[in-house]
DNA sequence: AATGAATGAGCCTTCATTCAT
DNA sequence: GATGAATGAAGGCTCATTCAT
């Protein structure tokens, strides 16, 4: 009955940490609060004393993920802005890609960034500008590099459209990939996919810019 | 009291309109049959009486818009198998976006399928042999004849993953898109980017068949 | 699609047929118009149309059942108003055990007016007057026979309660009984059932009159 | 909006008293939990709160009321085991009597027993084996004391079964039996009954070990 | 005479939230 | 600062009944 040491850590971020692992796994609405209460061994009545109410908690550990996930996995992908543009790529690419598919301990940090993306929440423009930005900007400045700083603009959002796609399918998609290819998404195949994705653009683009440049 | 002439097809059908435009807006959890019904313009029961309950209702969408769909916009783009595969790939490109992203009459369509693919209920599998696999396997002969039937198999997996994941992005990542790049996803644009999808996928195969075949 | 031979028992008898057992399985209230229709392989409306609602056709079939029974096992056991009173009292308490517990085909017949009797529904004053009074009588004239025509009335009521209790008790309690005693109510015991409960009450009217006489 | 002193007693029991009267009034099925609910003057989802569902605050009634009724009435009718089986048979039918007609405050502990017994619940096991048999057994050996513990089980289970059907009797059949015989059921009455039982019994238990003894 | 579609009331349950302590 | 009890608004579903044919 000795309720000590459960406290060691402030309820506030049990509660953070409980809910990022129940929203990653069920998305907001299949989430209740009394099983995030559960999980952080809470009380009922703490989530709307902490947060104010559900969208309040979801908030804050949307942006308490957003900035873990790119911390532990730079966009730049530790590299420096004076390497080539194609090894800064492949380092986007797998930063990336571990950002959104890594199994390890906060695997939902990544997974709640992705699923924020394809239903977002008025919490999203939040970190939107702060975080996701910055990071597009980087991508993008990598392939204007890459084309030879065009003055069409379309293209570049296109290719940069093309790359993120690439990574993110492998988020969204992978029910049905498991489902229709023999294929298993281990630690791995997460390297060799990201050594695919950055070929296969590089080719792309490559060839986009010769076409263009001619 | 007088009910004749209110509706000119049957509630049924009524039914299955208003309960796609609805899921597709809000998902599976969020939509409630009372809005669905009152949509339909046909009493709350009325869900049960014809679909047993509202996972069978949503199964029963989830088939007729892919078939709708899938007839509407055929995974081989209209175009013979005998055509060059360079055809091929790019028809398909520009059906399967167009699928997904039609703003047309029956605009969820495309979205149901999209999200069924990130979040699968038990409903998918139905539709996955029935109408993804195939289309699915035609992409990969595409792919094959491309890259000239390698005997590598993830390399051709990876190829189809790149494909598809860029015409989802454009689905899924939608809402971020519109918040981050100036640009509207108008009929013309969709063109425009089968186009470069096309573009960026062939440079891309053609890159990675060469650097193999050396 | 041929619906010939269907109808070779009208719809009526069939709803009959079909409520009585369901009715007497499930209870008033829990068995379904739904169920019912679909035992008699009839049409949902059918209940209504015939019967008027639920609760009319429940009453045709309480009397339709308590006449049945009522038939197929007399109160008087099919023995003569001049024969001894024991043999009359033993052939009652036979023929009532086994309109309550006989499991042949309308096995519902008796284990309805047991279970009304126990929770009456308004159509049991109905069958009271008609069929439940006049088997009672018979009853009481046996035990006043038993006991020498007392002026005393409560004897012979409770006299009678103790024998129609005795026999009720083995199908109200059926199901506690076969969790408490390791024996089954097989044809035979139904029997020496019969025979068991004659002798008790036999013994202790025997017992009762000499009593009283004295 | 002030809700001091509006009930002296908690919620949870005065859920659990009305829904007592409820099931006892109309049994489980046509009791709703709003009628409940209301009777206790609390919330619909109180019920749920503090028994999980309908059926958790069900058994949790049962075996309160099962509790409370053997407790009032132990089934050894206060009278220790050394004395002669004549008294304590008496004795036991009637503390049982007592415990299923007493019009008592809790009328409806008894009532609730009864109807479990006829038709059972999941819940019922549960009360069977802690109260139930115990009581059973108690008229178990009584009768083996008067029968002069015969070696035949069925002999013994039966006028187990002749003794507390002619209690039951007296609640089962209550409805019909005012409809039948001029004779109210008042609290005079039902120790005149409990003396005709026993008398009556034990009658019929002597004269069955006279003859079994021969 | 009989049917299948449609109705609306009502039931149990869940959930985010609030309140008194 | 934190809790357990309590709330009320829905939500999905069932059911007896009715309506148009």
């Amino acid at each position: 009955m000795a309720k000590t040491g459960k406290n060691t850590t402030d309820t506030r971020e049990r509660l953070l940490q409980a809910a990022g692992e129940a929203f990653a796994r069920s998305g907001f609405r299949s989430t209740t609060v009394r099983e995030i209460s559960k999980g952080a061994d809470a009380n009922v009545a703490a989530v709307n004393y902490h947060f104010g109410d559900k969208e309040g908690l979801y908030a804050a550990v949307l942006q308490y993920a957003s900035r873990a996930a790119m911390q532990k996995y730079p966009p730049d992908g530790g590299i420096g802005r004076q390497a080539p543009p194609e090894q800064r790529l492949a380092a986007f690419i797998r930063s990336f890609l571990h950002r959104i598919l890594d199994e390890g301990r906060p695997a939902w940090h990544g997974k709640l960034m992705a699923m924020e993306t394809a239903d977002p929440t008025p919490a999203l423009d939040q970190i939107l500008q702060e975080l996701v930005r910055p990071a597009f900007e980087i991508l993008l400045s990598i392939i204007r590099d890459l084309l030879g700083n065009p003055e069409d603009n379309e293209t570049v959002y296109f290719c940069a459209g093309s790359i993120v796609g690439q990574c993110l399918h492998y988020f969204y998609s992978r029910p049905v990939m498991e489902r229709l290819v023999p294929m298993r998404l281990g630690a791995g195949v997460i390297d060799r996919l990201a050594e695919h994705i950055a070929r296969f653009s590089l080719f792309a683009i490559k060839g986009i810019a010769q076409e263009n440049g001619l």
